[in-house]
DNA sequence: TGTTAACACGAAACCGTTTTCGAAAGTGTT
DNA sequence: AACACTTTCGAAAACGGTTTCGTGTTAACA
């Protein structure tokens, strides 16, 4: 015995209105009666009535939803993006839909199509690996050209006129780095991704500034770039061998946590012997043994704030000149075991 | 220089037919002759005309949407659920919409209110701490009267009849407990939370068969119920000194995680002195060091198996009887370096 | 040449709302 | 009693599609 949901329609045969009477009186619109008001909304109230959101949205050409594309909801800090974008999102009335493109070109053009018929009111996302390495994104301008809003977080791309929300990745290095130098480290090497990943490439780049700033000199075989996927133990291992460092800088979490295996395994103390810093402060960091000093992206807030900026836009869509925004979030180095 | 959207009318006026003509040429309808249909279908293909999902919807009363609501994003379980969720949405032709509960019985009513009303096809959803401790399920109740589907996994209740999909927490309990046993351990304990959630005391009572089928006297004090947040080192360091265990059962991934480093801290080996399993098998437990053995639950298969089976009650809702279903998935060992 | 059937297309209803506009009824003023 | 306002409501269009059904045209056949 399936109850149906009751409608416009029904409350208007059954009171002897209007459906226009009936959908005003709902919205409390001065036009109506007191009287009339009154009998229609405890009428609705007693059978439950909830406007259908498809019908609205058709009608308003408003979603109330927001899309969101990741590459890979199994990381940490894409995933605290989420709750930051969903709880936001929540407290604004507005749904998540979440895409994932694998980091996949053709998945997150895929999904984007999807969404953009009319699905979502607006996107948020984060580019995939193959977006990166192809640097097509024909599949962005045409979002942005029909008058989408778009807003783009962490992984981002200055191709696209769009806002923006990312952390200053070369600060972010810089102050690890400089960390270490302070320590009294000497053999600061880098753990890295392939160079087409923006934010590696960052970081990178304020790692070499500060060795620089403090008048070391930057050895390019003091940095090694895996495949960002598949991480392979022997490669950090022979590296870790070759270069025999006193400190160690990794642009993720992940990497960070397979030099210390690998060190642990041969016998090295964290940090006595060998400082390690990492990128994204999530919970293999925090729950390491020792517990991994970590530059944080406060995913969370970054989630918010691409939220606020979305809806924003989305609630204010007649400015013409867009005046797009980059926000840069200070990263935060955070202390822990893996360092002095 | 926005773009806007051709649609439907745009076609037909520029081509001199009717909106009729064009809607059956593109979903190319023996109506129409081959002409009229190759002409229609070109100029759409030019000016790259996409159907209105929204309009669609409230026409076929299908959104094509799943709505997917989950306690807690930022865990690496529910994670890997939601990418099978994904992988298998996408293949049908489905959006996702993640909802968070937070653990909150509120959140979890008012997101399902926000889908339920014509947003989605259907729930799948696994339930918040505060709705297994308030044991309140009207929300369930009233979506399923009204025909919507909807299937459970991992946390379920049987106060609802509806599909189902959950691990054999009780088999995966008693084949971790006697894989400690096998290796000679006498004093295994469990660390666990408290009763109300479903899953945690089935996990319980596998334990405690595995002992009692080993003629294994089971002791309460044995047994650490913590809060399911808010971890207490404390709390864990003294159980363990009071019990002084040579073998750990964790019914979750992190009370493991903790426990390790409290022993390790205090100079116990693992797993010479102490064995340790977990349940859950995440990143923690494989980048641990050791790595912790661990009983996998297969989120992704979870993810999909519930996709897969609230995809074809939604595509296939004439059947009047339902006949639900309940897919029990057998969990599996995956040993590692914290047993023999 | 008249009848019939196949073919190709269009008009219109419909999905469930919102919103504009017009109009009936009531009120008050002279 | 005539007029001008209010107040209160309903008809209808609109959002962008899908689908049913009717109809004009043409070809085929007796």
């Amino acid at each position: 015995m399936i109850k149906k949901k009751i409608k416009l329609k029904d409350i208007a045969k059954e009171l002897e209105v209007s459906i226009s009477t009936v959908s005003k009186a709902l919205k409390n619109s001065e036009e109506i009666s007191r009287d009339t008001k009154e009998k229609i909304q405890a009428f609705a109230r007693l059978y439950n009535y909830k406007p259908n959101n498809i019908a609205v949205s058709l009608k308003n050409k408003r979603t109330k939803n927001i899309g969101v594309i990741i590459p890979d909801i199994v990381h940490h800090f894409f995933t605290t993006v989420i709750r930051g974008v969903e709880n936001y999102a929540l407290e604004k009335g507005y749904n998540v839909i979440v895409c994932l493109s694998d980091e996949s070109f053709d998945k997150e053009v895929i999904n984007m199509e999807m969404l953009a018929n009319g699905s979502i009111d607006g996107f948020i996302m984060s580019l995939s690996a193959g977006t990166e390495k192809k640097k097509d994104f024909n599949h962005l301008k045409e979002v942005t050209d029909q008058g989408i809003p778009l807003v783009l977080f962490d992984r981002v791309t200055n191709e696209i006129d769009c806002d923006k929300v990312v952390i200053d990745d070369i600060q972010g290095a810089y102050v690890a780095t400089k960390k270490l130098i302070d320590e009294g480290r000497k053999r600061i090497v880098l753990l890295t991704t392939q160079d087409f990943f923006s934010v590696s490439l960052n970081r990178n780049l304020g790692y070499q500034k500060a060795l620089k700033d403090a008048g070391v000199k930057v050895k390019d075989d003091f940095i090694l770039k895996l495949p960002f996927m598949d991480v392979d133990d022997k490669a950090i291992s022979e590296f870790l061998e070759r270069t025999k460092p006193d400190a160690i800088l990794s642009t993720n979490e992940i990497f960070g946590i397979f030099a210390m295996r690998v060190l642990q395994k041969k016998g090295f103390e964290i940090p006595n012997d060998i400082s390690i810093i990492g990128f994204t402060d999530g919970l293999l960091a925090q729950h390491a043994n020792p517990a991994i000093t970590s530059v944080a992206q406060h995913g969370e807030k970054m989630g918010e704030m691409a939220a606020k900026m979305l809806i924003d836009r989305v609630e204010n869509e007649e400015d013409e000149e867009p005046n797009y925004q980059t926000k840069i979030i200070a990263p935060t180095l955070i202390e822990r075991e893996s360092t002095f």
